[in-house]
DNA sequence: CAAATTCTTGCAATCGATTGCACGAGATTT
DNA sequence: AAATCTCGTGCAATCGATTGCAAGAATTTG
């Protein structure tokens, strides 16, 4: 627990000024030094173990190489494969990322961002970023480069790199509606993010367009993102007006609480009902019957909107296009099959 | 992008002088000020959306209350378990962690041990540690405090929090012996992890005591925790001279790598071979045939081994237990049947 | 060989907040 | 009323590194 060495203990031992030190040990500056006197302080600084402080640098020259990334839930693989394509690109460029769980609750994520904003972050990735411009509330949303990540904020000028979600649920829909479906259901995702608003309303235009009208009872909205509530929801569906022979799931989990919620009625998946998914989470392959879902790029997701903000951080008015929207493909597995005759 | 209000503002704006306002401003030096001079601080910095700068702060106080977490994968769920728990311990104390992957890569693990230094963080939690005192290359794994969850150095002081790894390769090979199987094959994990050496050890041992003898050929090594290196070990298993029934693995993962290769070689599982693995991991309930596994308290070693490192950072000479061995359950599921009769 | 130019290096201010010390005003004691 | 004590506040140093400016040395030029 030795305390740590400092220029000025470099200083002394080489016997030049501080100032000569920092300029021998940054590569911008050394050229205009003797190199004798670069070699022996880069020397000392090596014997000694020196290590620079990024927080007194950080003080001075008013970047701290840090950026933040906002998680609404870090046990969700989906985001552990964003923060992953985040991450390869943030550290060759030198920041090292603080990562913080929103648990998709607001006060958290404003109680966060603000945390964020006090360690002095260069930049923030919102990953949990709910749709109704959460951080508008939080003063200083604007004071640091903000890119939001796989959902966006409605009406703002915050960039954000997002999956097509709407073709997302178009692939599924059409895919039920080629197997011969006529009565689809869905299950939101919550109205508070994006990805559950835009999935939803890509539903209804959809299911319009194949002319197959929309029926009270065949949309069930889910709180949050996990099979408890994909359970929920088909529990309410199933005891609803309409009767439907296929659900589609505004994401991967909440379809595994469909499935779950189907079998615990004795009724099985894909024989008596369809289901898909969309995100394409990994193990989904493993669990039976397998998932029909949207593939999404998880991980170039996460490598875009770092991109972004790596220009934005780095170029202070480099102007970033305000929405990227990444393809999606379909993955068929098990999971659809034709409707049971009547 | 308007520049932060830092304390000479507020100093400037109520007259007074920023020694009194940085004395305001904190809770516990308060009390030694006119309650006047406080209110009129307290409305400015808040009227004028002061934050304050715990860079700056942490200079001057040698504290960042920044927390450096070292996680061998964040996609691997066990991982993400463990960093909630840590984070439910971190977050109510004030501590902000950064979280880094090192992929189990010693160069990587080293680098970003640096990259923490520099940050100036208070602490460690490192769950990324290799068997052999990796941080003893690092200058300075002893400057600040570090906890290793889950895994642990050999030999060294740097107190951990780990699962009963001994006593889960016990119950799954007990159990494996009490349905019956006599030949018992091992995928051992990577040997540089102290996981990885010490089920592996614990394997021989426990075949020793129930008379089962340690035929040549009956572990297999695998280099990483993945489902290909799973794969690969079993099928080295199954061309070498050993005629195993049962195969226990050093974690879920290898042990799902294990069933795809039987099934690959027209094997079932549990009917022609025994699997169980170790960890029991989120979504393992839902992969058929059913894991049987070591269930450890994932929430459990991150949030005692954050509490270890609190107590460590804030108690500088705090003594805390080397060793904390977490208790493990086994979970049965569909994975493990008596064998084939000859 | 003197003057002009370039190069190397040190001095000192600065980033924003914290904190030991001292000063002055008001309260208390004798 | 003089002496002592408290209390609230300001002054100034400090944390570790960066950087504009200028002094002095070394080099080139006329």
């Amino acid at each position: 627990m030795n305390k740590p060495v400092t220029l000025k203990d470099i200083a002394r031992e080489t016997q030049v000024d501080v100032s000569t030190v920092s300029r021998a040990l940054d590569p911008r500056t050394r050229a205009k030094l003797t190199s004798e006197v670069v070699v022996r302080v880069c020397n000392a600084a090596r014997r000694m173990g020196y290590r620079k402080n990024q927080i007194a640098r950080g003080l001075r020259t008013r970047r701290s190489m840090i950026v933040g990334i906002l998680l609404p839930d870090i046990t969700n693989t989906v985001f552990a494969a964003i923060v992953r394509g985040a991450e390869s690109v943030f550290e060759p460029h030198g920041y090292a990322p603080i990562i913080v769980n929103t648990d998709d609750d607001p006060r958290r994520e404003d109680a966060l961002f603000n945390v964020l904003l006090e360690r002095g972050v260069d930049g923030i990735l919102d990953v949990a970023v709910r749709r109704e411009s959460p951080g508008s509330k939080v003063p200083g949303y604007a004071d640091v480069p903000v890119v939001t990540a796989n959902r966006e904020i409605e009406r703002s000028s915050i960039p954000s790199v997002v999956n097509d979600d709407a073709e997302g649920i178009r692939l599924m829909v059409q895919h039920l509606h080629d197997r011969g479906h006529r009565r689809i259901a869905h299950v939101a995702g919550p109205a508070t993010t994006s990805t559950g608003r835009k999935r939803a309303s890509a539903f209804r235009q959809v299911t319009s367009e194949l002319g197959l009208g929309l029926p009270d009872g065949a949309i069930a909205e889910a709180t949050r993102y996990d099979e408890a509530e994909g359970r929920r929801c088909v529990e309410l569906l199933l005891g609803g007006p309409f009767p439907f022979t296929a659900v589609a799931c505004a994401n991967d989990r909440l379809a595994l609480g469909a499935i779950a919620a189907l079998g615990l009625q004795g009724l099985t998946c894909p024989d008596d009902v369809s289901v898909t998914g969309f995100n394409d989470i990994p193990f989904l392959d493993l669990v039976p019957p397998g998932l029909t879902t949207v593939r999404v790029q998880q991980f170039g997701v996460g490598r875009l909107s770092a991109e972004l903000l790596v220009r934005m951080m780095t170029d202070q008015g480099a102007t970033v296009p305000r929405t990227t929207i990444l393809p999606v493909t379909s993955v068929e597995r098990g999971s659809v099959a034709a409707p049971k005759p009547v």
